[in-house]
DNA sequence: AGGAGTTTTGGTAGAATTTACTACAATGAC
DNA sequence: GTCATTGTAGTAAATTCTACCAAAACTCCT
């Protein structure tokens, strides 16, 4: 059972403050880079650091509608998918603890989304502003944060074999080439080969042709698809690609 | 991205109550029943109704400390898998809130935890007192821990087909019938035929056997096997069935 | 003791899927 | 037209899944 501290009985209730912390991931299809969003803090602690977009919930707010927040203040965007990621509330997680007479609890649920890249604009007024960092780049991170980003990068490449989500990012149309440049920019190129994944994915049925085409410099031109979310609903939880 | 609550600006910061429930599980083998543990509450809100046994974080404890002084607190056992579930925190989640005149907010973060049932010995003193419910018979529980609930047993079941959490409550030493009752009373009996599953289990090569046997009654012996955690190592993440 | 019943164990044939690879089609560049 | 490039279709071999079957090793009953 470990070393679990079970000592703690004449211990008063403690308060917390909430913060909402979000790892938000963006693919950038054009150049094949997996992208986190980060802000660089102006303000003790960890001044100067880069940092998880986040902040504390307020009165009434629900800890999505903090998390959507957070996101509304820092990029532009409609196309994207948000859920919960976990939460992080060890004692002493947060500096600022310790600075606190009263002995508040800073508490952090993390949420993870991905977001659609190109018609995403990020927000340049405000303080501090958010920025587009390069995943396999990143720097340390205040807080506990590089934890909490691992654990979404883990969460992203889980929630792609078995979920459904590049449709949300992805254009209403797109190519099998641009899904698999998506697969393969997130889960790296050892996962399955162009063709079978092809295979794959159009044996499943969710993908339609819209019979259009489009072409892209040299080479046969590509037949444009689109996800059909009813087609999909019947094999929920079915991997849609190997690892 | 539907329709969340972006106007609330200029409200303040919310403070918190952090409240943590616990969703246990338990397979009674002799009996093939799925059980979850349950307290009948004396107090409003919800008075007589059951609920998940939960406790309000204290100071200076951590969220799984609290997780384990529950389960402490309501049972006696030394085998179980523990791991955090997800953090609800909607405003007006609980009745608490419209009746404190400081609005301050109630976080539920829940925990799942899998115990062994056979040298588990509830504590029957204490208020409320925790008791076995079989989950196919469950009541309407208090708060929203119905929800809690069925979150937790998506859980239990996609935890079975992925991870080693069965060998953390079977008994140092087991057949692969016992195993696959185990399987079969969380799973249902729709997932695999005994023979299949013994082959891919053992093929899988992580069960050791000891060369010991065991008579159970009329019928050949079942040899004992043995979980060997190296030897699962390298299989992380694989499915171990499918249902 | 011996046969009947029961449970464990180790298969196998056929279907289905995965994997690695090849051939062909359709286009732009020259 | 020829060639490089990208998209598409397919196949053969290996592997895995599924639905069974039969022998082995015991207990129980008469």
């Amino acid at each position: 059972m470990g070393n679990h501290n079970l000592t703690s009985i004449e211990q008063p209730i403690a308060e917390f403050k909430v913060g909402v912390d979000n790892v938000i991931f963006s693919v950038d299809t054009q150049q094949n880079r997996l992208l986190i969003l980060l802000v660089k803090r102006k303000k003790a602690p960890f001044a100067n650091f880069f940092s998880l977009p986040g902040t504390l919930v307020k009165a009434g707010e629900s800890l999505e509608d903090a998390a959507y927040r957070i996101l509304s203040e820092k990029i532009e965007v409609d196309n994207l998918y948000l859920e919960q990621l976990y939460t992080f509330g060890e004692p002493g997680r947060d500096p600022r603890e310790n600075q606190d007479i009263f002995g508040e609890r800073y508490l952090s649920v993390s949420y993870f989304a991905l977001v659609r890249y190109e018609d995403t604009h990020l927000i340049t007024k405000g303080n501090p502003q958010a920025v587009w960092h390069l995943l396999n780049d990143s720097p340390k991170l205040a807080f506990d944060h590089n934890r909490i980003l691992d654990y979404g990068y883990q969460r992203l490449k889980n929630k792609l074999e078995y979920s459904p989500i590049a449709f949300k990012v992805l254009p209403e149309v797109f190519t099998l080439n641009d899904l698999y440049q998506f697969y393969t920019t997130v889960l790296g190129e050892n996962f399955s080969d162009y063709s079978n994944f092809r295979a794959r994915l159009l044996k499943l049925g969710f993908l339609t042709d819209t019979g259009l085409k489009v072409s892209r410099g040299a080479g046969r031109p590509a037949a444009l698809y689109r996800f059909d979310e009813e087609a999909f609903a019947v094999l929920q939880d079915k991997p849609l690609v190997f690892i």
